[in-house]
DNA sequence: ACAAAAGTGTTAATCTTACACCCATGT
DNA sequence: ACATGGGTGTAAGATTAACACTTTTGT
């Protein structure tokens, strides 16, 4: 084998849903060739180190968020230039957080980070925006038929929430009383007895993820169609 | 950034159909900690060279065969002993071929190529059984709303062999009457005016699929329901 | 009493599934 | 004439989509 000069980098498209609006975690970089540039977070791999626990370790490192969810999505070095330095492939993730209460503390690195929401980011370093767009596309297609949704909510919440998160993720309507009728029959949300007393109007039942239910649905080979 | 060691390989799950199965392209190790195992195809990187280029020219080296259809599967390399040589992560193709009228020969390389039906495999080198049985289970995902089992067939074909594939994949009993109808309602498969002699009884028409209504359907983001 | 959001059923249309007999050809 | 595989329609059941009024709370 000739000498390989290629690096192996991990990147993460960190997705979270606050202000009714769906969010992109960004960092700023300090250094390199995209110095003071937006990018999602990530970094190289290290030697002996998994692909996964190098994720991890970059998330944690630049963020403090903790994952609730965690997917490889694409490997992306077609093109041998895509960063400028070297012949670098980058093994890209999606990760969902519930980051109703968490604001992201710019770490150790001292690097700023951010969130945007989806459909307001700024120009993106490397091939970064086309990351982006891809995880965005498969988090719609992924959303209706695995429940992945509950991992941008917080353990209880209110049905309003769930489909407002829904009609975000998917960009359309949703029709209030069939999504509750789907969701309810397949019985992987339950009713919890606390009652929510936030907003104007009537209150609503808390809900919660029944994920012990779900994986009985998923054990049975059920697919499930959420929409 | 440390000096890191890590290499970086292509590796391509090749499907074919013959003889009413499903076959994999295996390939018989020569050298290294491996010899004389079957692999699915593949190898290293070489510096400035895209991955879809890398994996493109392994299968043209070690194979000679033409690809139909070739998609990005998973990148392998959570666990870094993987390759007890070094640590490599393998990024994995999967790819589609028409075999009927092709056997692979070996090359260059004078490597043993031969086609395996899926449920035959014999013992793979490395983690390839894993990326194989992966590569399986999303040709079974994907079939039922791309059509993707066209790839795998001749340019004509009889509904029946069509019918056969889907079962072959799918592992399971497809009713006659409905599949026939569901494609031709979608009007992806095309009528041609030849006629099929081979088989004993009634001779069958001749079809095709049809690329450009397909294209249409997708254009139109009609998602479609092939099952 | 009014504003705001929660909760709830029915109907029509569509899609899916199950199922069996006749047809064209070769021997 | 018989064996082999090709070709076809219908009816019942399930699923989806569309749609509007009543309830509970705070002000």
């Amino acid at each position: 084998m000739e000498n390989q000069q290629i690096k192996v980098a991990v990147d993460a498209v960190v997705f979270g849903y606050h202000q009714q609006q769906l969010h992109v975690l960004l960092i700023k970089q300090k250094f390199g060739p995209f110095k003071n540039t937006w990018s999602i977070v990530g970094g190289f791999v290290h030697n002996n180190e998994g692909l996964i626990v190098a994720i991890k370790r970059e998330i944690k490192e630049e963020t403090n968020l903790d994952i609730q969810y965690l997917e490889q999505l694409y490997t992306f070095g077609d093109n041998p230039k895509r960063d400028p330095r070297a012949q670098v492939i980058a093994v890209a993730y999606f990760a969902l957080v519930n980051s109703l209460n968490l604001n992201p503390t710019a770490d150790t690195d001292a690097l700023e980070a951010q969130w945007f929401p989806i459909n307001q980011l700024p120009n993106l370093a490397y091939d970064h925006q086309e990351i982006v767009a891809l995880a965005k596309k498969r988090l719609q297609a992924k959303i209706v038929y695995q429940p992945v949704g509950f991992e941008l909510l917080p353990e209880k919440f209110e049905f309003s929430q769930l489909e407002q998160l829904y009609c975000c993720i998917l960009e359309r309507d949703i029709d209030r009383r069939n999504f509750r009728k789907k969701m309810l029959r397949l019985e992987i949300v339950s009713e919890t007895n606390e009652i929510s007393k936030k907003n104007a109007g009537r209150p609503g039942k808390l809900f919660s993820f029944n994920r012990i239910k779900y994986s009985e649905l998923v054990e049975l080979g059920q697919p499930l169609d959420l929409f």
